[in-house]
DNA sequence: CGACTTTGACCCGCGC
DNA sequence: GCGCGGGTCAAAGTCG
């Protein structure tokens, strides 16, 4: 996956956790201020392009727009301030892809010119206030579209876990007695 | 019994 | 100002 950074780096546990062939991500798209716009123009040529149904998750929302704002701007007292949103779209049989961090499920909707309910989630790691909304595609419900926002404040557990085997030792060294199990992981900041 | 899910009510921004 | 739609809250229910 080429795009920039990724905010949820643990998609490397996918290796480990999640059968590959189970799902596959087809769109990535980050969705941050500078980018509104751009977005904008883009869902706007995709929409042409793909007159008479789109491939594409979130070209063919006419009110793009207005949705691209709303997930900003709601309720001032929690407003959010990260500024930092990146969408995925993954062709998979499961509703919740387990991306190594702990969520909690805090609302469920069911959205308008979508059969498919769109279900809110926290992470529930304390102190931590990345969100993530999951829906599937209303066009094709094989695809699950997957939006973050914010950026977690803490490593996650699986992904502390690939840091800890990333620090397993070798043969000799626990032969030679220059491993300790015991030891905590070395994490690399 | 604590953590999590469910779900209806409520809040808020936006368009008309 | 009103209604609509999306996002969040919070109480009740469920599960391990």
């Amino acid at each position: 996956m080429n795009g920039p950074e990724n905010p949820n780096p643990n998609y490397t546990c996918f290796e480990e956790t999640v059968n590959l062939s189970e799902f596959q991500l087809s769109d990535y798209l980050l969705l941050e201020d500078g980018f509104k716009e751009d977005l904008s123009a883009k869902m706007t040529a995709n929409s042409e392009e793909n007159s008479g149904g789109s491939s594409n998750g979130f070209a063919h929302h006419e009110d793009g727009e207005r949705r691209n704002s709303n997930i900003r701007c709601k309720r001032g007292k929690n407003k959010l301030d990260t500024g930092i949103r990146v969408a995925f779209r993954t062709k998979s049989e499961l509703e919740v892809m387990d991306d190594g961090f702990k969520w909690r499920k805090y609302g469920k909707k069911s959205v308008k010119n979508s059969p498919n309910p769109r279900n809110y989630y926290k992470c529930s790691s304390g102190g931590c206030h990345v969100k993530k909304r999951v829906e599937r595609d209303r066009d094709d419900s094989s695809y699950v579209i997957t939006t973050y926002e914010g950026v977690h404040n803490h490593e996650s557990p699986c992904l502390a876990y690939y840091n800890y085997r990333q620090t397993r030792p070798t043969v000799d060294a626990v032969v030679s007695g220059g491993w300790d199990p015991q030891a905590p992981p070395h994490y690399s900041s």
